[in-house]
DNA sequence: CTCGAATCTTGTCGTTGACAAGTTCGGTTT
DNA sequence: AAACCGAACTTGTCAACGACAAGATTCGAG
């Protein structure tokens, strides 16, 4: 007795009409290919082509380019956000802790990164978008140690994010291998804290 | 006796076959369109419409679009490199001077700056580009005081350009004014060097 | 079983980047 | 002054793309 055939287990090459999860397949394919070539080497055809489908099944996932992009930023706020939730740490450190994961982050994930922070390419209103990104957000907020004695505790916080920000921007863009050479970019990033000014 | 037109007193509707200064022209144009609509928003055939010449004329000074791109970010390292050669500063300070002026180059120059990171979007092997990286990175270099007792040089310069950088790419991504308000971001960076951990 | 909605298709239009080949101009040589 | 050469700009063309419209197929709720 033949077994259904749900389009999981049906061979690459007799696709079904339903691809099964092409919005996940599109996105996957996108943000390989940014990490390879960039933002401005993403074409929707060609995510469809790579996903066996035809030119225009890619506008009902996400209406259009743009909605590719913000779709992906709104991903990686999620993702960014998971990482730095993943495990408590000592609250002394918890700036510091959470300038590290944001790096990793940033490395582990470029494309994502990439699309995150070029509002040019995202639709800003998007409800879905601003939810993550007030998730992240909150989060980067909650880092701050409460009852801190320091005087603007914000200006600490946009120092840590910028600090973080740039070290994992300017590695991204090639400027710091030079510098760091094979090292560990997290274990780097400890030696940039510490000998901040 | 009439004076003889050179391309600089035709009037504009009565265009000379030769444009006089085009490749400045379309410089400025994408310019000022980058730093409007973003890099994406970027066409050769658009540019050219503005300078009132035909759709191939812009090819001829830069090859093609990653051409253009090339240019503005060679521009952009000259500009950077100015910006911080300007005037000498008290040597205690200059770390954090550096950091200023290149904060304030950023923000003066939003479109040059953006292209000057975005490797995807650029000939990394252009003679004339990596000649203007070069100055701006010896400039950088020459900012560390000299016999600094400082056990890792390095490290406090990658520091304060991390620094710099990632406070100047949140402000232009939009992420900042929440923090600073209608301050002058400029002054809004000394507060958050005195401020970092 | 029926029917509506979600998913994907084919077809089309205007725009773009890139290339090829021809035209006009400016300056330099003779 | 005439001839010439290269630079600057032109028109023409092609494949690829984004976006939209309209039709086909499939899924699932009732």
């Amino acid at each position: 007795m033949p077994q259904a055939r749900t389009p999981q287990t049906r061979a690459p090459e007799e696709r079904a009409y339903h691809h099964g999860d092409l919005r996940r397949a599109l996105l996957d394919a996108a943000v390989a290919l940014i990490a390879e070539r960039g933002t401005a080497a993403i074409s929707l055809r060609d995510l469809a082509r790579r996903a066996g489908v035809s030119h225009a099944a890619p506008a009902h996932h996400f209406k259009d380019k743009s909605g590719l992009f913000t779709a992906i930023a709104a991903e990686g706020h999620r993702l960014l956000a998971a990482s730095i939730e993943a495990e408590a740490v000592p609250a002394s450190k918890e700036l510091l802790e959470m300038g590290v994961r944001y790096v990793r982050f940033a490395l582990a994930h470029p494309a994502h990164f990439e699309v995150m922070f070029q509002p040019g390419l995202l639709r800003r209103d998007d409800p879905d978008l601003r939810a993550a990104q007030a998730q992240t957000g909150e989060l980067l907020r909650s880092g701050l140690p409460l009852g801190t004695p320091v005087p603007d505790a914000e200006s600490s916080a946009l120092a840590a994010w910028s600090l973080a920000h740039g070290f994992a921007t300017l590695c991204l863009s090639g400027n710091v291998s030079r510098f760091i050479g094979e090292r560990d970019p997290a274990d780097a990033f400890r030696d940039i804290v510490r000998a901040s000014p």
